[in-house]
DNA sequence: GAGAGACTACTCGGATACAGTCTGTCCGAGTAAATCCGG
DNA sequence: CCGGATTTACTCGGACAGACTGTATCCGAGTAGTCTCTC
């Protein structure tokens, strides 16, 4: 079980999108050339980020993405479930309905328990990314990026606008 | 990003194993008559929680498996590590080191800020797996599942050993 | 100089291809208990 | 009745195959700015 590399890819993308000028749409092909990824793959994730209303996006020359909501108002949850989608990590097939000693009439009144306690696990796994913000990663980057690198990559996304 | 089938398969077959009278091993072939699953594949999986030393096998006749441990001294997270590794469900690729803006010699010093919030929710997650022993799935099993039910399940496993 | 039309650069969505993982099957080697057989 | 040989029932490990998912590419349709051309 491991995140798909897009997960990875829109995050970033979304940080960098954070701090585009009010009003002003950033391409894919400049997402793609900032991060070196494939262009037209990180289109799809893009995309699913667009249906989920995390982005919005423009056509036409001078068109691109840019955030929908303000980064305090997006958590790190929003863009996960958006690319990975928002079912269960665990899925129960009910297993237990195979036990022999079962009379055919058998209904349970509860999910199977050890369902449940995997998907506790999975609640605590999304409660963990619904409290972090975009807004709070934009902080702490700016905090740990060197001044000289922070403000040149914020000068060549400028240049693209 | 889902988790396999043997993952619950697994651990049924704790929750079996840990009803069993000491000394006594179950084979794959009844695990997996009980559970309705093919005994071959559920075979591997037990291969890696016996690598991982949760169970213990013995060969021949009368063989099978049985748990190493007590069944308060294993965890959930054990056994989803077992089949499932414990490596990260979040693979950072760096990719901001594609950042066309960056002298060749950059060097951070920290894991990417985004990585490092991906692997705390997955901490959570682990954390919350870790907190659920075995012996507290039989718990609430003993609780939940009806009387006759559950004492006609044990006899089956009792004939088989 | 103004307006209509052509052009361009982008998103969107579908089709396709390839690789890797998940799921499942098959079989041979090794092992330990049970059984058999000769003395 | 005893001890060694054989059989049996199981695990272990590798090889293999099919389905599904993740990764990636390509292309056509649609759209919004920009440019050009004509009057």
């Amino acid at each position: 079980m491991i995140l798909k590399n897009q997960v990875e890819w829109v995050l970033h993308c979304c940080a960098i999108l954070a701090g585009l000028p009010a009003g002003k749409y950033l391409s894919t092909k400049d997402l793609a050339e900032f991060h070196g990824v494939p262009k037209e793959y990180l289109s799809k994730a893009l995309q699913h980020l667009s249906q989920a209303g995390i982005v919005e996006s423009t056509l036409g020359p001078s068109g691109g993405y840019r955030l929908a909501r303000p980064a305090d108002a997006i958590t790190f949850l929003d863009v996960v479930e958006a690319v990975e989608g928002s079912g269960r990590t665990f899925a129960c097939n009910n297993i237990r309905n195979n036990n022999p000693c079962r009379s055919a009439d058998h209904c349970d009144d509860k999910p199977c328990a050890i369902a449940r306690i995997m998907w506790q696990a999975d609640d605590a796994w999304r409660e963990s990314l619904k409290s972090q913000t975009l807004s709070a990663l934009i902080g702490t980057l700016e905090q740990e990026v060197p001044a000289d690198l922070w403000t040149k990559s914020a000068n060549w996304v400028l240049a693209k606008t």
